[in-house]
Formats: C-alpha cells, structure tokens, sequence
DNA sequence: TATATAATATTATATATATAACTTTGTCAA
DNA sequence: TTGACAAAGTTATATATATAATATTATATA
C-alpha cells in the first residue's frame, strides 16, 4: 500500500504532483476529516520543504478535484464528498468511434428537404427554407450500435456538405481533427425510448431503452449550422464516475 | 460586444484571468482557428506587460478547459472542439434536492432482509446476510420525481441506519453537510424504462423512458456500506453542457 | 460585558529568476 | 543529399519574494 510522506527530488514524478498525492492519501485514509482544516500553505511549505508556489499548485489542483474548499484568510478545508459536482464525460461514448478497425458507417439517406417547425427553431431559419438530411447508423462487429440524424444549413456558397459526407466515418466529430467547421456545441443527453424509426435503424425493437444525444453546432458567427440527434441503445452504452476521494493511480 | 486587447490592472478581474478571457475571444472570433499555436510563452510576456508565471496560469487554465493543447519544446496549440472530452454535470440532478421548500421525501418502506445475489455482489457480502432496506420518494410540488431504493449494511455495531433516517430529506447525500460517513462513491448512469414497481412509485405509466443512476458508496477501509438506485423519470431531467470555446460571461 | 481596534495568520495574486527537458531549425561535414 | 551536431526556441518545473485581501484572534476601551 502506497503510504508517502515526503517528497522524492529524485523521483520521475513532480513535487507539486507528489504533495497532490499525500495530501490525497491522507484525506482518503481519514486522517482529515470532511470539515477538518489542513496545515496552513506556509506550515506545508516548512514539511515538506517546498516553496510556497509549488505548495499553491497541489492546492489548486485539489481544488479542481473538488476535493477541498479554501477560504481566503481563513484556511484549506477538506470538503464532504457530494453528488453536486460530479461529472461523466462522453469517453465512453467516444471510445466507440475511436477504433475504426470495427466500426463502420453506414449512410442510409442523404436528401434535401423543406425544413419542419423543429428543425427551423433549432436552426433559426425560417419555415420551410432547405435544409440538408442525412440519417446514419454506425455499425459495429456488424451490430447496429447509433442511430445519426442530422439536418444541416443547405449554403450553395459554403458547401458543409461535401465535407460532412466526406467524414463518412463520423470520425472528425469525435477526435478534433481540426477540420472541423464549427467552433461551439450545445450538447444534450436526454433518456428516451426507441420510435419505430430509430428501431428499425438500429435492428431492434421499439420501446426499448435508449440515450439521445442532441446537438446544434454554431460557426464563427454563432450562426446554428447543423442540429441532429445520436440515437443509442441503452442497453450498449453506460457512463460511469466516482466521487470523493478515489485511489492513486 | 467584449473586444478586450489589453490588460486593465485596475479592474477587479485579476489579471491571468483577463488573459484567458482575451485569448478565448481570439479563439472564438477565429482569430486563431483548430491547430494554429498561440505566440508562445515570451511573447505574451511581453505583448501583455505580464510575468512568465502569470502567462502560465492562463495557459493553464485554457489547457484545463480543453481549448489549447501543449507540447513541451514545440509549443500551444488550438484544438479542435470535440466531443470527447465533453462532461456532463449532476448540477440539475442536484438542483432538485436543493430547493428544501418545494421538495419533500416519502419513505415508502424499511426493512431488514436477507440479501439477494445482486446486492451481495454490489455490497461485497455473503448471500443471505442482512442489509437495510429503504424504498423512497422524492416529491416536487406535490409530484414524484425521483424513485430511490438503497440497500445498505447491516452493522449494529455502526449504526449508519439512524444517520441515514434522520436525514429524511437525501440532502446530506448532494450538498455535502460534512455529515457524509462515506469516502468514495462509483456512480454510473444507464437509459432505462420504468418497471411497474418504479412507475407505481412515481405515478405514472411503465414503459416510460428513465435515467437510471446507480451508486455504491465506500467507507475509509474501501468496504461498501450501501448500494442502490435513484430513478428520475425522463421527461423531468435532461443533462445539458456545451463544446468548444463558448461566450465570455 | 460589549464593542471597537489592532495585530496576526492565511489565502490570492503577481513578479523575477533559474534550471531542465524537449522540439525545431540551422550548420557543417562526409 | 544525407546525417550528425550545435544552437536557438519553447514549455515544464521550481524557488524566492512581495503585496493585497480576507479572516481570525487578541487587546484595549467605554
């Protein structure tokens, strides 16, 4: 069991890292307590002889963790670990695009078509103006995993198009190629159950389980581009996290 | 419309965070686009009348955000906005259990039984050994919006049962009182549909779609103490976040 | 006792500097 | 042209120091 209490000026690992460390270490063994204060940045400084910059870097990085709270004038606090700042991040999500050894994109539609109310509102385009369809599955060992339905801004002058369709893959969406044409996202996961389309799409039954990840990406000029929908089985994808103080890697 | 260019020392901002947001603009005008790099660490320095400490912080700070990446010896660089390293927070989950005037919790039921396999895999324990049952609902405005069912150990030595009763509310668990005999939580979150026992429970029909969010939480010696599951009705939660560089506030 | 004031401790920000590690570029020789 | 090597540029880490802002504690005063 890892168990340090000084700094190694030799070891590979910083020291601001390594004082991260011990300070989390000792947190996770009980040794202070949600609540409890910590030594002073100074009275650190003396322990572990390391200059206070360096101590002020292991404090903001615990920061960050959310694993302790600072009062200015008063002191380093441990906090009490709390469901309110945890988060999960969409690496599992990702891991599913990334070997493109066993995943493959198939395109069932591409059409252009009058937008509905919907797909105005998301887009800020007026009713019926064209827009530019492309429905999706992304297969994987041959087994339908998501669902894709996009509808992007039809621009004669800028074609998106071309580039989109040429991303067969959904790849650069996921990894930050830096072809990418847009500069923000809103993002929104939503719990649903499958409509007959979406089965169908997916080889499935309807009214099963299923995540819906909705997006509208912006340009430059934080003008909507595309709006679209990442349909996936429930039971094929799940985001996990921890809270509170985990082990040291 | 913010067009920051220089560093203000009297404004209440401090000034690495000026810096960041001034970069950020950059970035979000397309000043810099995906795989540019930024002027490097010196030329700040000097372009900005700053210490090569205070650039660091901003670099920092936009490398945390997942805006730039470095490279030691090359330089920083604009990433492309994706999707990968996109998290979602459990802030609106939290934000129902905050509100302590519109909210209240029913318990439905508390009773010692004997384990069943699952909850004996979950709580690290023999099949057939005691654990506390509680079966709850959280009421917003007069509506169930989340299901809770926990299993926790049973120790009449540590009498965890009285702590978690008292707070009948479920609100030590999100905000973090200091009260929490927990170290560490996994938490993982599925799409799911509601069983009849969880639509009873809500009041509503089963075959709706739910997020299902599972948790085990672990003492200081890493033992489970409890285990179990809020049920949100989907139609009431929806996660939201966004990607890339978004609007300075 | 209660209140205001001063002193002290603590975090927050910022500067200046130094060394190390790594990358890129340029130079020179074979 | 190619390869080896040197030089310059860039980020990463760390120290030492200073000032400001806030919180806490001690002290003096009424």
């Amino acid at each position: 069991m890892g168990n340090q209490t000084t700094i190694d000026r030799q070891a590979f690992e910083p020291a601001y890292a390594q004082l991260v460390n011990i300070l989390k270490e000792q947190i996770a063994r009980g040794i202070y307590l949600p609540g409890d204060r910590l030594p002073s940045e100074s009275e650190l400084c003396k322990h572990y002889h390391v200059s206070p910059m360096t101590v002020r870097r292991s404090i903001n990085a615990l920061l960050d963790q959310g694993i302790v709270s600072t009062t200015q004038g008063s002191g380093t606090y441990v906090k009490a670990p709390d469901l309110s700042g945890v988060t999960f991040s969409l690496e599992e999500f990702h891991n599913i695009f990334k070997d493109k050894e066993r995943t493959k994109v198939k395109i069932l539609e591409v059409l252009i078509i009058k937008t509905d109310a919907t797909t105005a509102n998301r887009l800020a385009i007026d009713l019926g103006e064209r827009t530019i369809l492309i429905r999706r599955v992304l297969i994987r060992d041959g087994d339908p995993i998501i669902y894709h339905k996009e509808q992007l801004i039809y621009d004669p002058v800028r074609p998106i198009v071309e580039a989109e369709l040429e991303v067969t893959s959904l790849h650069g969406l996921f990894v930050g190629t830096g072809e990418t044409k847009f500069k923000r996202g809103d993002i929104a996961i939503e719990a649903a159950v499958l409509t007959k389309e979406e089965a169908d799409a997916l080889n499935t039954m309807q009214m099963q389980p299923a995540f819906r990840l909705e997006h509208i990406f912006y340009d430059f000029e934080d003008k909507p581009v595309s709006w679209g929908r990442f349909i996936c089985r429930g039971d094929r994808l799940r985001f996990t996290t921890t809270v509170g103080v985990s082990h040291r890697t």
